[in-house]
DNA sequence: GGGTCCCGTCCAACCACACGCCGCC
DNA sequence: CTGGCGGCGTGTGGTTGGACGGGAC
């Protein structure tokens, strides 16, 4: 939680006063909103009232969340999410559930609705995976209920099946299944989808969080006229794939891997699949090519597609990722451990060290102060 | 235009050890 | 089946030196 403030991108700006820091997105009309204008625009006209909206991304704080991590208790996009989640086999294992949409005014909407919508009951065909063991955690309703009613006084069931109501409003007549994209594929940048694919490959290494370091400008769906995304990621340059132990700059990621079908098959992923309105095993990359399919009818200028493919380029340029700590103990004990050059030294090796520069008093007051005993997690 | 030098930037490697995970009893 | 125990592998951050790129001559 909270990592949107140590981000080096601002918040998106609010599409209605232009100063605040957004955190709402209005589907129905398709703006970012700061809570002011927010609580401004729909709580007064019923109308708008009836708006759905629901909380921007913690990490990128650009796009609206999609799924709500009950590891991290954070709402994520889809971009953060599989970044994050499939940089790694633990992080992999998080479960999480699709994003609920809030009515009304967004003080009473508490952003419970959002970070910690897990806690209410996935719809009954979302709710196949997370239950039941199919999910990761395994968690049932009567779980996430409990939960729920520990943790928010105020969550009921019927609140739950309220927001489980508005899940199911999103679903596009005809069982469409692009519940999400219809809207969200005007609001996200696909390549980045694409560069989630990529890192799949490299699950095995640190979590990566992308990170704009500048705002996103208008949404870009990428031509679908080509089996791959981008011009990019047609390249295979997998011999230059490898993942840094610390922060990777986008360069890292100039490669063309496309995602193997299974790389995604193990994630808990409902919204997904009810996106893709297939209850067969859907990954990711199944989703993004069903995005990319739809768009199959709108064929784009040769023009329109350089213009894009250069903002891409700027894009991934100003892009970089930045690593996010698993074990905080862990990280804890490598702040306050003794270094020689920067290396891990032992403790001994220091002690004895400081105790041939400043004496045994010295060390004794230097090993206390330093090195103290550091609270686990 | 090509070669060389200098300077700035980037990044992999290194280290110790607490802790998570897994198998065994 | 459950709990305890031990072994193994992983993850963690600051520094450094080499690699690399760009600019000047």
């Amino acid at each position: 939680m909270g990592f949107g403030g140590s981000w080096s991108v601002p918040a998106k700006a609010c599409g209605s006063c232009k100063s605040a820091a957004a955190t709402v997105f209005c589907r129905a009309d398709a703006a970012f909103l700061c809570p002011g204008c927010d609580s401004r625009l729909h709580g007064a006209a019923k109308l708008s009232a009836r708006h759905e909206r629901v909380w921007l991304c913690e990490v990128c704080e650009q796009a609206p969340a999609a799924v709500t991590c009950k590891a991290d208790a954070a709402a994520l996009c889809v971009t953060c999410d599989a970044d994050i989640h499939s940089a790694n086999p633990l992080a992999r294992r998080h479960e999480r559930v699709p994003v609920e949409p809030f009515l009304g005014a967004t003080e009473s909407s508490s952003k419970a609705t959002s970070a910690f919508n897990f806690l209410a009951v996935p719809s009954e065909t979302g709710s196949a995976d997370t239950c039941a063991g199919g999910g990761f955690g395994g968690a049932c309703q009567n779980e996430e209920l409990e939960a729920a009613s520990w943790l928010f006084p105020h969550a009921t069931g019927v609140s739950a099946n309220k927001l489980v109501e508005g899940m199911d409003v999103k679903v596009a007549p005809g069982g469409g299944g692009d519940v999400f994209f219809n809207d969200m594929e005007t609001l996200l940048d696909f390549e980045y989808g694409s560069n989630s694919m990529d890192r799949f490959q490299g699950s095995a290494t640190d979590s990566l969080v992308p990170v704009q370091t500048k705002p996103v400008p208008a949404p870009v769906v990428h031509p679908p006229s080509e089996n791959c995304f981008d011009i990019d990621f047609c390249r295979s340059k997998l011999t230059s794939f490898s993942y840094l132990s610390h922060s990777v700059s986008s360069s890292s990621l100039d490669v063309g891997v496309v995602p193997e079908g299974n790389s995604m098959s193990d994630i808990s992923y409902p919204f997904v699949q009810s996106m893709s309105g297939n209850s067969t095993d859907q990954s990711m990359t199944n989703s993004a090519a069903t995005t990319t399919t739809a768009n199959q009818a709108t064929p784009m200028s040769g023009m329109d597609r350089e213009a894009r493919v250069l903002r891409y380029r700027e894009k991934r340029k100003n892009r970089k990722f930045e690593k996010t700590i698993r074990y905080a103990s862990r990280k804890a004990y490598a702040e306050t451990r003794p270094r020689i050059k920067g290396r891990f030294a032992k403790r001994t090796e220091i002690e004895s060290e400081v105790d041939n520069i400043y004496g045994t008093a010295s060390a004794a007051f230097m090993a206390d102060s330093r090195y103290g005993v550091v609270p686990s997690f």
